[in-house]
DNA sequence: CTGAAAGCGCTTACAG
DNA sequence: CTGAAAGCGCTTACAG
């Protein structure tokens, strides 16, 4: 491995002019000839910075963090919205002359762990870490933003959709189409501040408009098959005219089975998705979804972050972005 | 920062004997007695080694590099298969006590410093990256594993799959089914080893039985909207009864674009997928699919770069894994 | 504009 | 079983 060392002998100069010609002349504090110099010889040998050495030596470690919550099932990039999310992250980061480290845990100890052992200057965290937060914030002193919180500790970056909002303009959509009937799914064990935020818009806005969704037309998708979901909602005496789910993947899933099922959307049952995901998929589907712009949200998530690393004393900062309902011919008028 | 020194100063020992203890103590060199005492001390301090420290003085970094070709578009991350392979990897090396960075390329420059600079231990490549492998391999001496590589590189480990075997037994499975006039769609613009084996297999082994796969029923699906292919091969005069597409994700956006278009899957048009991905929505859809292990696929992958950076005198290694046909209902007897 | 010294927090290699 | 010394490849902080 070629060194500043090597460079520095081989230019004739100190170990510190090479430093700092290959740290871009902070100040133009080395001359120009010998700058171009030192940059060639460099070239020649093919030098590569040890990062290693650098971060210890300036305890700065240039590597991001970008810490997932571990799904049972064993694979959280399984999941295209927090695939399509991290990629940004990797992107933007990169582009900005950061690393990224990814790390999957499971429980709390991995973390600080993950994010001390490198000295990460930041980490966004992807996932429901609500009841976590407070100790990761507390023992934790870097940059940190977290994503889709609905925790109450202050003092903590997040950036997140107004999903309430997404669940009252879904009930709005559908009562101004004259739809009474109605039936919701989504991954509720998660219990996550997410979906309990979009399911309370929706059925709180269908209150208001004196329409009651029933408890039993609240379904768990973690728990039950598309299929099940599906059959369940077509037998039900009161039959919804109408499901709201909480993902472009649910509402994909369910067009396929009822389209196995002999059931025509939106003749038989009227559908609204959640993300508006960016697929030709969901567009060619013609689902009408709940809008949220997953790039400006992780673009967001990187500004913030980049912004406590450059000055760690600003107030941490919340967002919460806007979502619109999209809509396409998923949704029946009665 | 709670260091080596901290706690060896704390518990009236040497560093040396901090370090092996926090080591694991190798080989029965510390008692006991003075080990459990200075772990609880570490614990109580909350130390954590410093990697960057550790990386520079070892000249072992553990960290591995996953490497992914950066798509136009801009994320690659968007694709539902890399995503879900780079998660194992993920999961993998974590598990193995490895650190995972992940780098988006695009030019060759890039490679080097993003393998060089963390002094990675070792790289796994996704995405197409035969026209570079030489040099890659040839300025970076550490273990490296390419996948889906048809370069004709030797001393170059790489985990791949029967491509060739999949067009053909798609192929097998349309003319078993009495299909006679059939078409075949992919990013053809990519141009890479795996799609041109797949369609090499297929129209090979078409031809072997006397049927020609026409060059006009020969779609490129990164180049026209699946609505386009669709209504294309419908409209031929010489209307194929039959379609194989590189992926499930294209079949998937088939199904979805035929059933908006009114034609009927399989009765108007048979239809058969690559990957089998493992995904609810494929078998909900009833989709015929070529089936590849990715689970397998990426675990070798981590296996075989283990092995290469335990012993770096072992001889590169390429596997190939078998596929098969996975039959639902999306082809019809004829 | 340039450099000598000290140190970042570890491990290696050796000595006892 | 334990430790003192040297060094990994850089940067910081200072001096000139």
């Amino acid at each position: 491995m070629v060194t500043l060392k090597d460079i520095a002998a081989r230019a004739g100069v100190s170990m510190m002019t090479v430093s700092r010609v290959i740290n871009g002349n902070q100040g133009g504090k080395v001359s120009e000839t010998t700058a171009q110099r030192i940059r060639t010889i460099a070239d020649e040998m093919g030098y590569v910075p040890n990062s290693s050495a650098r971060s210890l030596a300036a305890r700065s470690s240039r590597i991001i963090a970008a810490v997932l919550r571990n799904t049972d099932n064993g694979n959280p990039l399984a999941d295209p919205y927090s695939s399509l999310f991290l990629g940004i992250i990797i992107k933007t980061m990169q582009q900005k002359g950061y690393y990224v480290m990814v790390h999957f845990v499971q429980d709390y100890s991995d973390i600080t762990l993950s994010l001390r052992s490198w000295r990460a200057e930041g980490a966004i965290f992807l996932g429901v870490f609500d009841s976590e937060m407070r100790k990761i914030r507390n023992e934790n002193q870097m940059a940190l933003v977290f994503t889709d919180s609905y925790s109450n500790v202050r003092q903590v970056s997040n950036v997140g959709i107004d999903d309430y909002k997404g669940g009252a303009l879904a009930a709005e959509h559908f009562l101004s189409r004259g739809h009474r009937r109605l039936a919701f799914a989504g991954p509720l064990a998660d219990s996550t501040g997410v979906i309990s935020e979009r399911l309370a818009g929706f059925s709180e806005t269908l209150s208001q408009a004196g329409v009651i969704l029933p408890e039993n037309q609240i379904y768990n998708q973690a728990a039950r098959s598309t299929e099940e979901i599906l059959s369940a909602i077509m037998k039900s005496e009161e039959r919804p005219t109408g499901l709201f789910v909480t993902s472009d993947q649910i509402a994909s899933e369910i067009y396929i089975a009822a389209h196995h099922m002999g059931i025509a959307i939106p003749d038989d049952l009227s559908l609204i998705g959640f993300d508006d995901f960016p697929l030709e998929r969901i567009s060619t589907l013609g689902l009408t979804s709940i809008h949220q712009d997953i790039e400006e949200k992780a673009a967001l998530a990187c500004d913030i972050l980049l912004r406590r690393i450059a000055d760690p004393d600003i107030p941490s900062e919340s967002q919460t972005l806007d979502v619109k309902l999209i809509e396409r011919e998923s949704v029946k008028y009665l």
